[in-house]
RNA sequence: GGCGAUGUAGCUCAGCUGGUUAGAGCAUACGGCUCAUAUCCGUAGUGUCCGGGGUUCAAGUCCCUGCAUCGCCA
């Protein structure tokens, strides 16, 4: 069987982030997935290039879209390698052969009458790219970004998007698969109840020129959505391309809920149009929360993949993220609840038990694979289980159920590590005519890792190279061929490797004061966080304000920082100098920096912010989409402190 | 306003088509082991299964209703 995973080519109008980083993760391991399980598998990701907001943002970088886009799009295509993703094709809309596609299909859609030209009006917001009505607006503003839509008319093409509802209805509901998890396919179903709409497939380039140009009319540039879906044809060398005959058949999608209806129901629509088969099928995912609330850039809380790396590996990542979520449902993320984890099943579980087992083939067996011999009751049950967990793994991982698939893995990683303990190998070592038990304890213990391994590499694939290096099982994954008893080979060697994932410490939840963490009493912590428990929810007691030492800092020297359109880096006299990485390059100049007089918060943890390091913050006020530096209203020389 | 989802131990969740004393992991306390990454194993728990009503011999599980949260639509 063919299997062709896709995630949603992403929008470069921000950089790489936890959401982006889940959707390609899952793709990357079911494609793992699929090739251990025999399948031909292609797995393609990409960037998503034109329209509106691309042009908006390339001004504000002061570069032509064409260069904005080629930075921000290498930013993705590097996000993914350390998170051990290995996509097939990475695909961008203005690769020139994704752009004479899109050429081809709307010229043959038009020809087949799907396309018209029509004049509309009405009230158009810039930041969403659509019309908006009437009764959508809240105190004459669009709903989500607060700023008066325009009134414009304008002629366009639309496409025949309505012709196909009755179809695309019957198709949903005689495939029940086709969109899952199934909540996502009723809201589809029930918005469907409605009569659909034509779709408008044109921007005026009046109006916007970073687009596609219609082949048909020149006047006229591709809209959005309509290019971007079809990155899934040219991906494959649509129409006569030899991986196009082979994957489109075994098209499967990954997207977050968001953008549901692009993908439910445009292009399904667009591709039956055409006069293609839809894909086979469309998986949507919910959103990661950050600590309870939405990740947003203007929250400030956006996480990023790099940082995650290093806080605890790419496979620590891949596996906390396909762990703690159950797919197509919201999750929430926090640094504390991705090194329990890490600590818990990853440490604690799984590495010590590697770490256990080998140490004691190494010891008692002279580091060979010892002889099977003859298996009792405990180690037919653990052989059982493991052969079971391998079966069970597959029809979860089939069903993108990746929880599910990991709880199995790790019941048989306690039962390992119970089983251990029942028959206490150390016990036996001690007197020789237990050699054949100790034997084929310890080669039970093996085969159970050898299993784990196999079904590990989807998941976390550095991980499993390891494991697979030590045991000697080194040969290319299969679930078939390798899913079965016995096939760890007697007297061969056995290599334990380095630890697979040291422990790692907690981050204490409240910031350490800047002058001695050390000589605070543990007695006066404990106060603080009694008194901290006793506020009312959203208040903070001065005791805790006191730790934030805020101080007047004046700007010494201001300048850009290469390859970043957000971060200037300030050296600030407060009064000894220090430098200071801020995220205002979008709102001030570095020249009309120097001198200004700005609040700083004196004692936050350095960081590392695009290879600068920054010692502190500059704090600002955020007023819509504007940004105002705090400053002082009279004289006070740098270093005073504030409270 | 319409449609839908969710609400189970301190936390995160599992509980399929209704059937004996409601489960897992984490966190907590105590005990044991020493092969191992201060790891592992065992024991102990606590639950008005959101509230109210109903169907049934029997409901966390089905029906009605209310509340809360979230999503889609208008």
């Amino acid at each position: 069987m063919s299997f062709y995973i896709t995630t949603p080519i992403f929008y470069v109008n921000a950089q790489p982030h936890l959401g982006h980083a889940y959707s390609t993760i899952i793709a990357d391991t079911v494609s793992r997935f699929q090739k251990i399980a025999g399948n031909e598998v292609r797995f393609q990701t990409g960037t998503d290039e034109h329209g509106d907001k691309i042009a908006e943002a390339a001004a504000r970088a002061n570069e032509t879209p064409k260069e904005y886009v080629d930075r921000i799009s290498l930013m993705f295509r590097e996000a993914w390698p350390p998170l051990h993703i290995e996509p097939d094709n990475f695909i961008r809309t203005t690769d020139p052969n994704h752009i004479k596609t899109v050429q081809d299909i709307l010229r043959q859609v038009h020809d087949r009458g799907d396309i018209y030209f029509s004049e509309y009006s009405g009230l158009y917001c810039k930041g969403c790219d659509r019309f908006l009505t009437e009764k959508e607006l809240v105190d004459g503003n669009c709903p989500d970004h607060l700023t008066p839509p325009e009134s414009i008319s304008e002629q366009n093409y639309f496409f025949r998007m309505s012709k196909y509802q009755e179809w695309l209805i019957g198709h949903i509901e005689q495939n029940p698969d086709f969109i899952q998890p199934e909540r996502y396919r009723n809201e589809v179903l029930s918005f469907l109840k409605e009569p659909l709409e034509d779709l408008c497939i044109s921007r005026p380039t009046s109006r916007l020129t970073w687009g596609i140009p219609l082949p048909f009319d020149d006047k006229f540039v591709t809209y959005v959505w309509f290019d971007a879906l079809i990155n899934y044809l040219t991906g494959i060398d649509y129409p006569d391309g030899p991986d196009f005959a082979r994957y489109w058949q075994g098209a499967e999608h990954l997207i977050a809920k968001d953008i549901l209806k692009p993908h439910a129901i445009y292009w399904p629509t667009m591709l039956k149009s055409l006069g293609l088969e839809p894909y086979r099928k469309l998986h949507v995912h919910g959103y990661w929360n950050v600590n309870e609330t939405k990740m947003s850039k203007s929250i400030g809380n956006v996480i990023r993949p790099a940082d995650l790396i290093n806080e605890c590996g790419a496979d620590s990542v891949r596996y906390f993220l396909l762990r703690e979520m159950s797919f197509g449902l919201d999750s929430s993320f926090s640094y504390d609840a991705l090194i329990n984890r890490h600590n818990a099943d990853l440490a604690n579980d799984l590495g010590n038990l590697v770490s256990r087992s080998l140490t004691m083939v190494k010891n008692f067996c002279a580091g060979k694979v010892p002889d099977q011999g003859t298996m009792q009751d405990s180690d037919r049950e653990l052989a059982e289980a493991a052969i079971t967990m391998v079966a069970e793994y597959r029809e979860q991982m089939e069903a993108f159920a990746f929880n599910r698939a990991l709880r199995e893995i790790w019941k048989v990683i306690g039962m390992a590590n119970r089983y251990i303990v029942t028959n206490a190998p150390w016990e036996l070592a001690k007197d020789p005519a237990n050699r054949e038990r100790l034997d084929t304890v310890l080669y039970t213990l093996l085969e159970t890792l050898r299993l784990i391994t196999l079904t590990l590499h989807p998941v976390m694939p550095a991980t499993a190279i390891r494991m697979g290096a030590a045991l000697g099982a080194v040969s290319p994954p299969n679930l078939d061929s390798q899913g079965r008893w016995g096939l760890l080979v007697p007297a061969s060697s056995i290599t334990p490797g380095e630890t697979l994932f040291p422990r790692l410490k907690k981050k204490t939840p409240t910031p350490a004061p800047a002058g001695n963490p050390a000589t605070d009493s543990p007695k006066k912590g404990a106060k603080a966080g009694r008194l901290e428990a006793e506020m009312p929810e959203g208040l903070i007691g001065f005791e805790r304000f006191k730790e934030i030492d805020l101080r007047v800092g004046e700007i010494t020297r201001a300048e850009a920082i290469k390859k970043s359109d957000r971060l200037l880096k300030l050296t600030v006299n407060a009064p000894e100098e220090r430098t200071i990485v801020a995220g205002i390059a979008e709102f001030y100049q570095p020249e009309e920096l120097v001198g200004k007089k700005v609040i700083i918060v004196a004692n936050l943890k350095p960081t590392k912010l695009m290879g600068v390091t920054s010692q502190g913050m500059v704090l600002a006020a955020r007023d819509g989409d504007n940004l105002v530096l705090t400053t002082v209203t009279g004289a006070a020389a740098a270093g005073s402190k504030v409270a």
